[in-house]
RNA sequence: GGCGCUGUACCCAAGUGGUAAGGGGCAGGUCUGCAAAACCUUUAUUCAUCGGUUCGAAUCCGAUCGGCGCCUCCA
């Protein structure tokens, strides 16, 4: 069985042929060229753009655990519009301005376990391959010159519109495509390069100085990293048209290959059944969560869960839910936790293992079917901790499951990866208590034993009294 | 107006021709000194509505109604 995805140029389901050239197993394959477009560091990212870059990771995850190679690049947009505008209203140069952001991106990054590509190029960096593409269009005819910047002749390049069904679009009466102050002779010619304005950074060319247009950046940066063709072009819906689609036919047109091979686009998140505006007042960053409680695994679990290419409706309820489900995951670790000094061996579990390895292969395959996955996962939970109740695993068994959710975690990043589930420093005082308490049951002092339970419940402690001991946990 | 996503139980959400996954919630049960927690069981003759194709449809076709997004910077 094949990983097929469904690709937006093609509109369809399409089987992931990395490198053009079919191969037997994942591993003959070259690596897969993915190319995600990233932020524009401007300010601090909201959770719509998470989701994008979770579902970006979790493709990423998914093909290194089945075996592909990844060789994966996100771009910063350091330089446009809004950076120029943000770095002028601070009084700070471009640089400083931007470094700040990315950094703060990074960081959020981090939090939600986002794991690092393997390149992270910049457009500020990019600029020699951007005047190379220019070249390369002007010497096919493509490029034209107005008011000191450059253009991209539209009806010289038959294929535009491929992506965005252009020709099957109408143009809303009354819709300006001149909103950007710039001259040029056809309304659906996009600039490449913008001539400079007072007191705005710029580049020295050939052409001229000035700065890059925005689609150009992207080009320019995948030339410079992998040279050829990619595998696969991510980003969000909105990028779809002009964004990519102006991507293809600058690359297209300055060297006559195929761009890109699969396009996914991820759809958007929601916030409260509507589109997130900070006028609308749902408008939320990772950090505004962080900061009414919510934990960051809940989140990439919420943004994780549902498939991509349908739209996300986010809701603070839609958290708590997430949460919830983690706790089920993490009370058949504490479950399984228990089990690791007994004895023999249930030869049923490592086929459970295997199957569900299989399973959740058949059915993410079919085009990242996430929740799909989750259902085959929580399935298996399900299995395991009916043998638990019988008595059915030991020490050995639970080190064989241990060692599966391992592998599935690698994919999810939500299972054991708990940075916010460090040691706890009263444990123990914690476990002192809980004895006293067993003791005080012994001896039927059932006061005193309720006393500790609830002196340790307004601690946030949950005591769990099973039929094998007593056992605590944190409540969250 | 055009393009795109979408309408599955109280909530979230899989399933694209073979008779409704999974999570939360609710309700029972097991365990317990009592609880709590945990685990187990149950929970949609039905997939927005109407019509059609088919031995068979949530799945295909047609019509209708509804939600959302994009077409302007945007993940």
């Amino acid at each position: 069985m094949p990983l097929k995805i469904y690709n937006t140029l093609t509109r369809k389901v399409e089987e992931l042929i990395p490198g053009g050239i079919r191969k037997n197993t994942p591993e003959e394959y070259p690596p897969v060229t993915i190319y995600s477009c990233g932020p524009t560091v401007y300010s601090y990212a909201h959770i719509g753009n998470f989701r994008t870059f979770i579902s970006n990771d979790f493709l990423r995850r998914y093909l290194k655990f089945r075996g592909f190679r990844v060789n994966h690049a996100m771009n910063i947009t350091d330089v446009d519009d809004k950076t120029i505008k943000g770095s002028q209203q601070e009084g700070v140069t471009l640089a400083e301005y931007t470094k700040k952001y990315t950094g703060i991106f990074y960081e959020d990054l981090k939090t939600l376990n986002i794991e690092p590509v393997e390149h992270n190029p910049k457009a500020t960096e990019s600029v020699d391959e951007m005047i190379n593409i220019l070249k390369r269009i002007d010497e096919n005819g493509i490029l034209y010159e107005k008011d000191g910047s450059l253009y991209f002749n539209i009806s010289k390049f038959p294929d535009y519109g491929k992506l965005s069904l252009l020709d099957k679009r109408e143009i809303k009466s009354g819709v300006s495509f001149d909103a950007d102050e710039y001259e040029k002779e056809d309304v659906r010619d996009f600039a490449l390069w913008k001539a400079p304005k007072a007191n705005e950074p710029f580049w020295e060319t050939p052409y001229g100085p000035g700065r890059p247009g925005w689609h150009i950046e992207c080009s320019a940066m995948i030339r410079k990293i992998f040279g050829t063709t990619i595998d696969i072009h991510t980003g969000g819906v909105d990028l779809v048209f002009p964004h990519h689609e102006n991507e293809i036919a600058q690359s297209e047109a300055a060297y006559g290959e195929k761009f890109v091979r699969h396009w996914i686009h991820t759809e958007h998140l929601l916030v409260d059944g509507a589109k997130m505006s900070k006028s609308a007042g749902n408008f939320y960053t990772l950090r505004d969560l962080l900061a009414r409680g919510y934990s960051p695994r809940s989140i990439r679990y919420l943004l994780m869960s549902a498939h991509y290419k349908k739209q996300l409706n986010f809701t603070l309820e839609g958290i708590t839910q997430a949460d919830q489900a983690l706790e089920r995951i993490d009370n058949f670790i504490l479950r399984l936790n228990d089990r690791k000094n007994t004895s023999g061996e249930n030869p049923g579990i490592e086929n459970i293992c295997s199957a569900l390895i299989h399973e959740f292969i058949e059915t993410v395959d079919n085009d990242l079917n996430i929740s799909g996955g989750l259902g085959v996962f929580f399935d298996f939970i399900h299995k395991i901790n009916t043998l638990i109740s019988e008595d059915k695993v030991s020490g050995r068994d639970s080190e064989i499951v241990f060692e599966t959710l391992k592998k599935i975690d690698h994919v999810f990043g939500f299972i054991f990866a708990v940075s916010d589930e460090t040691e706890d420093a009263d444990r123990e005082r914690i476990d002192l208590l809980v004895n006293e308490r067993i003791e005080a049951k012994k001896n039927k002092q059932f006061a005193r034993a309720d006393e500790i339970r609830e002196l340790l419940k307004s601690e946030g402690v949950i005591l769990e009294d099973t039929k094998d001991g007593t056992r605590w946990k944190r409540k969250k």
